[in-house]
DNA sequence: GCTTTGACATAGCAATCCCTATCTGAATAA
DNA sequence: TTATTCAGATAGGGATTGCTATGTCAAAGC
């Protein structure tokens, strides 16, 4: 029968080799059910099952549930946000296309990989919850932004940028106006229209070219 | 002494009001709880000492910890955000000033209220994990939704309005925008400003007025 | 006045939690 | 081959969980 490998004549993995890739299976299955449960409510006993180990070996691989965690924490920061800001400067940032492009990557995320947005939340709460790894979630946060502050500065020079416009403030404007969409989304689909998110960034683009008013004129 | 009533005089109260203050006790305490903890991180026991109540006490309120949390939940929904809406239609919504008066809103929600952000985090991850608190969750946001929604109207409408902009797509992106912007604040206050919400409200309908090109013309 | 009702306190059960001490068997080195 | 190492399995301890059965005492009805 040779049951144990569908994978073309898999060949014998070295004991680092091994431990590395349990330690990525107990991730996925982390990731997972924590996404589905959250941080309290999985249990160490559940992830070990979902990526067919004990939980002595979770506990060989993994100091703690909160180790375990913030390791997710910090694995998904940098490769899983990087992965979305580089599909973004994959097109030429033009406003007209890159915007499609957004709309798309956000139906995407909110509707295909559907563990995203409640593990993004845990996250979130367990940072306000414990300040001490704010910094943490900041550091890893910084590399992904950067590449998305890029991006809306090319596209700001494209265009004729007027002066004052801070490229940070519109790069975490789209940011929280991204992740609003999504999670607003998974409440009502029906809310948050395939185009909505490219409108969205056109208003705000044209906005800015045509030079916003300044904030306080009349009382 | 007289130790038990520092209000004046605090008359007796009947069976039916003293039931009813113990719940409103008993639910205040639970949001500053379920804001710290989380759903399945705060225990009951710590609910009902919070609020200065046995554990009895609490289950002659509420039937289990669910129904607490889900009742949290509707009336936080219908009052809170509510309230939230009628500060907005006290200001004439003219642009430039309802723009202030907003940025002013975010800052003291994000800052002040500290519950408020992971409490609605945490109803935000109990809906998307039980689908069948979805419609409930729904049906108590539309009243605050619906007001919303007016206020962009006769905003949209005092400027001349393009034609086409639907008014429930604005307030879509709105309401996203500063639930994004307050969730960044609570992890890098530094990146959003007192003033950003104002700006990107002001980009926003600037490009709105100067009507939004069509979305896909070149490749 | 007495009786009844019910809001709340107390104590404890059964289940589950995170984590660890101990053991097994295979991969490496000699 | 024999000895050593270490990834992972097994079993269980100690603590905590949500919830309930029972008791108590003040308010409401007669």
């Amino acid at each position: 029968m040779n049951a144990e490998s569908a994978a073309p004549a898999r060949r014998r993995l070295s004991r680092a080799e091994a431990k590395a890739r349990t330690r990525s299976l107990l991730l996925d299955a982390a990731a997972r059910v924590f996404a589905r449960k959250g941080f309290t409510g999985a249990s160490v006993e559940e992830i070990a099952e979902a990526a067919g180990f004990s939980i002595g070996a979770l506990y060989s691989n993994f100091g703690s549930k909160e180790a375990l965690f913030l390791e997710l924490l910090a694995d998904r920061h940098t490769d899983r946000i990087a992965e979305a800001a580089q599909a973004l400067d994959r097109h030429p940032a033009g406003t007209g296309e890159a915007a499609a492009e957004l709309s798309r990557l956000l139906i995407e995320v909110a509707d295909k990989d559907t563990d995203f947005a409640p593990l993004q939340a845990e996250f979130w709460l367990y940072a306000v919850r414990n300040p001490e790894v704010l910094d943490t979630m900041a550091a890893n946060l910084r590399a992904p932004r950067h590449a998305l502050e890029q991006v809306i500065s090319t596209s700001l020079n494209r265009q004729d940028a007027p002066t004052g416009v801070s490229t940070e403030a519109v790069a975490t404007v789209v940011a929280a106006l991204f992740g609003g969409l999504v999670r607003q989304r998974r409440i009502d689909p029906a809310s948050v229209p395939e185009e909505l998110f490219g409108h969205a960034l056109q208003w705000l683009f044209t906005g800015i070219r045509a030079g916003a008013p300044a904030p306080s004129d009349t009382v």
